[in-house]
DNA sequence: TTGTATGCGTTATCAA
DNA sequence: TTGATAACGCATACAA
């Protein structure tokens, strides 16, 4: 390993010109050849250990994922690496799946390699390691739920108001009953998209009785025996408040031979895929996980190069596809 | 920040001894108590830059992607981050987009922050890059490509078998002519499978013009078009070598009208998803993802913890499911 | 078994 | 502008 010690010997000067031109200062135009030549000649590369020790710089965050297996997940830690990239800092890449007890751990992995920043997905408000964001001293920024303490922000979309406005149009279009595959109201987007639902049935004036919830637990097996559950009571009008559940759903539908856009009336939250490539396309509510991505390593470099900044609340809004699977 | 030296001197032994309880040496049972206690009461933690540029280790590995939009890339990855916790190692992520000149910047990334081993997705032999692989003195673990050096390991599946197996069913079942919708012949994988059902159409003694070959790159949306294209010429057997292009293949499929298991026979690799929802299910080659991210992982630590161990090559088999998308 | 002192590669302070 | 040198926190060789 070729140290900043061999490169000044070589170039005839001393370990402090060396790194202060690694770190861009100014220095005699002669004497910064010959340590850019130096530096040629022995293919010198810094080491991030002793910078580090010094400095207690990483150049990389640490991402504190819920799962690796959802399309919402991988789509977005993707989206963040190619952001990350620009500003050359890696991403120390962690997930807790979906078990809040593990994340105490996971947070202390990340924060004894002294990454510069923390991206978290979904951490809920009474989970314990709350406690320890706090006097957390970089920024930290919460994917998904609003967190409410001063060095984080938060990245949420509007679940609550998509979710109310394609049941409105559902109730709108004249559909007397409508089954609704929900997920357990522990989570904090889970609970907002079936607030929004109900708020939909409210304000209509929508027979609450009609409005039938099945709880599933996210998984494609649920959504499909919350279908079928479903169809069996007589009802044709769904919105599934989840990709997942909602590929179970569909197969169910499929499986049963009802069509949908004539027998069956079927929307849900969905991610590019299947929504697109079935007949007729289904109309969805597409969260805009790529600019969350973006918005979200952004605004990381904002409160890294700024760290008086304080933790803000931003809010992006869903897209919703009308298309041809509900019946008008 | 708390160091060894305060832990040292509230539990009034010397740097050294602290030093050596962290790191598992015997000494004696009064000294490690109060050691123990001081290390909570200070709530101390190591310093792994400080450590590192003694050890040169980060206890962490890099993984060197070629994309994060792809279900196979996500998949592997959420299971190596699974196994990576169980040795308690961070995983360091890059992708390289599919762009293999942005390689070499992205491992002198990971060099540079010193990862104690490498994963990397589909590289091929011809990259530049691979000339710094070699004498890399840490161990290199090659997905999906086979890499001819001392230091990397390979593991592969049989997409060559794989793919001659389905393809020879399809002829035996009578088909007299058969659309193959694949991809550029330059990644080692497409090769593979092009392979496989070429041989499966000499050994069948199929006549080779009735088999039409496109030529795709890996969108959804060239899966769409080819499909398009070979259905116009009158083909209606079908077989797909990629995942993201047969999901455009169903698309056309579906907006066409025409019923896969009585108009179409249809078969392509896949992951799970669109090919269990829909109905009938679809005859599928299906990757090991799962075990390949295990072995991986296991393979990376014998590897780490005997460094003379030299490459080896792992060909795992791909799963088919056998259903009722091909007529017989 | 324990303590002391040196060095890992870099940055930063102080003098020159 | 430059050079010499003292940290940064830890591991370890050597001495006790």
């Amino acid at each position: 390993m070729v140290t900043i010690q061999e490169v000044a010997a070589r170039a005839g000067v001393s370990v402090g010109s060396v790194s202060r031109y690694l770190n861009g200062h100014q220095l005699k135009e002669q004497n910064m050849k010959k340590i850019k030549k130096a530096i040629d000649d022995l293919d010198y590369r810094e080491n991030l250990f002793a910078k580090g020790l010094k400095s207690n710089q990483t150049l990389s965050i640490g991402v504190l994922m819920n799962n690796m297996q959802s399309v919402f997940s991988s789509t977005l830690i993707g989206q963040i690496e190619e952001e990350m990239d620009y500003h050359n800092y890696g991403i120390l890449l962690n997930s807790y799946r979906n078990r809040p007890e593990m994340l105490e751990q996971k947070f202390d992995f990340l924060v004894d390699r002294h990454v510069d920043g923390l991206i978290a997905f979904e951490i809920e408000n009474d989970w314990p390691v709350l406690a320890r964001m706090e006097n957390l001293e970089i920024p930290v920024i919460s994917i998904n739920t609003k967190l409410a303490y001063p060095n984080v922000d938060s990245i949420v979309v509007n679940n609550r108001e998509s979710t109310k406005k394609i049941v409105k149009r559902i109730i709108q279009a004249g559909h007397q009953q409508i089954g609704i595959i929900s997920a357990p109201q522990t989570a904090s987007v889970a609970k907002d998209r079936l607030a929004g639902a109900l708020e939909a049935v409210e304000e209509e004036g929508f027979p609450l009785e009609n409005a039938e919830i099945y709880y599933g637990d996210y998984s494609q097996k649920t959504g499909y025996e919350g279908m079928r559950a479903l169809i069996k009571r007589g009802i044709r009008t769904f919105f599934v408040t989840n990709y997942n559940m909602s590929l179970g759903a569909l197969q169910y539908i499929f499986e049963s031979g009802l069509k949908i856009g004539e027998d069956i009336s079927f929307a849900s939250y969905d991610y590019p895929g299947v929504s697109d490539i079935v007949y007729p396309q289904l109309t969805v509510v597409r969260q805009p996980v790529n600019q969350m991505g973006i918005m979200a390593v952004e605004r990381m470099f904002e409160r890294i190069r700024n760290p008086q900044l304080t933790g803000e609340t931003f809010v992006l809004p869903n897209e919703i596809l009308w298309r041809d699977s509900i019946k008008e």
